[in-house]
DNA sequence: GTCATACTATGATAAATATCATAATTTTAT
DNA sequence: ATAAAATTATGATATTTATCATAGTATGAC
């Protein structure tokens, strides 16, 4: 990992939206200057569960898996969280410690602002307060609404979910890598990683999608959104 | 379901102690002379999904259900809560619509205050603000951890552990009437009902608890913790 | 390049859970 | 008070999913 001291540049930024629509000069000043990016290869971890909250983190640039690791258990993938969605803001208001873990799954950018500055201009601004405040509920009903979601369908149900959920909303494209391995599949729909190959073995079998090792092209769309919907 | 407009005077109001730590007395003054509280019979609907979102909405007394009802199928329930976890935070900031329906599990009392007085007090009031970014982060860090941690159970866990959370965390007695039936037991923790009969009866049989229908007496508690933490 | 390790894959079987059927019991409506 | 409806209960069976076993494939370390 590496760090780099960096200007408030980033473009289709959440928070320097926030930040120029609500916050006077002087205080985009401060939390510019004490801002850090830090940059993240792919597999590296970004936050570790019961680690202190230091920071007010969130993602520039690529994709994480938040998770937790539970003893010699397997993990559970609670979001997979692309750029411009916040990083660390489930328990960065009511918590010390993290209650799960990070982790960059592919090579990513994050931006780390002083959390005493960013508490300040919440003091100060009501407007960027509500902007927080919206943002932060906004993740967590969607958190909330997806594992409802996934929760309710069988196992051809769940990987057929997945498979749309990283063509439509991360890639955009009917072809694309997957970005986790069958076991990562499977710690976040919760089910075994067996169950998650033989699924999507079975799709190809049934023409729904092509498998080239860790990429995947999506034949049958319409098909693989009714084992979605009705799985 | 009976109107009460009342005065702030409620006993260990989570939203009160924010307003006298943090507020100006002619602030408390607005909101709580506009402060509507709403009385509902166990079984009432407090909060239809889909609904509007008029106001900020906190329980005094009682126990409500959150719940998601997706068409024919069957409901699922996202959390039982108990008085001063607020109700409607979920959405309140970052939505227009309920994403969620609320009924009361027994008689309770809403306490309604004027949605755009309580984001003019976030506005013009950092403490408050905070306190209330704290609240909301809280409730959605336990949403989501509670979600966890019964979705690693199985069937025989989840049940033992919904029953030492009736016990624990909302009578605080080994002797307890539940508020749901076994069917909404089931959409609780993700079962069939069926298989929550099923395996009431078997730690019944197993000298576990007793039973007299909607009533539970947890008589091996340890044993119970056990079924819970490994099952 | 080769070895070790992890990942993907598939089959066989076991275990968990859901579904279907039926009946007793409790609750609700009239 | 009684009928209707919902809830609780249990057994039999089907289905789903997990586990165990084994092997091929890819990946990374040296």
């Amino acid at each position: 990992m590496e760090e780099v001291p960096n200007k408030c540049d980033c473009e289709k930024c959440d928070v320097k939206e926030m930040f120029y629509k609500n916050v006077e000069a002087q205080y985009i000043e401060i939390v510019c200057n004490t801002k850090i990016e830090k940059v993240f290869k792919k597999g590296d971890m970004i936050i570790e569960e019961g680690k202190p909250i230091e920071s007010f983190i969130y993602l520039k640039s690529g994709l994480v898996k938040l998770y937790k690791q539970g003893e010699d258990e397997k993990g559970q993938i609670i979001i997979i969280a692309k750029p411009f969605d916040f990083v660390n803001l489930l328990s960065v208001f009511s918590d010390t410690n993290y209650n799960y873990s990070v982790t960059a799954l592919e090579d990513s950018v994050t931006c780390h602002l002083d959390l005493d500055h960013i508490k300040n201009m919440i003091r100060t601004n009501g407007e960027f307060a509500l902007s927080v405040m919206k943002k932060i509920s906004k993740v967590s009903d969607t958190i909330i609404l997806e594992s409802l979601t996934i929760r309710k369908k069988n196992i051809h149900g769940r990987v057929a979910y997945i498979l749309l959920f990283f063509a439509d909303q991360i890639y955009e494209d009917s072809y694309f890598e997957l970005p986790l391995n069958r076991r990562e599949i499977a710690e976040f729909i919760g089910k075994t990683t067996e169950n998650v190959i033989r699924t999507l073995s079975e799709f190809r079998r049934d023409g729904l999608i092509k498998i080239f090792g860790k990429s995947i092209e999506i034949i049958d769309k319409e098909k693989l959104q009714q084992v979605s919907d009705f799985g």
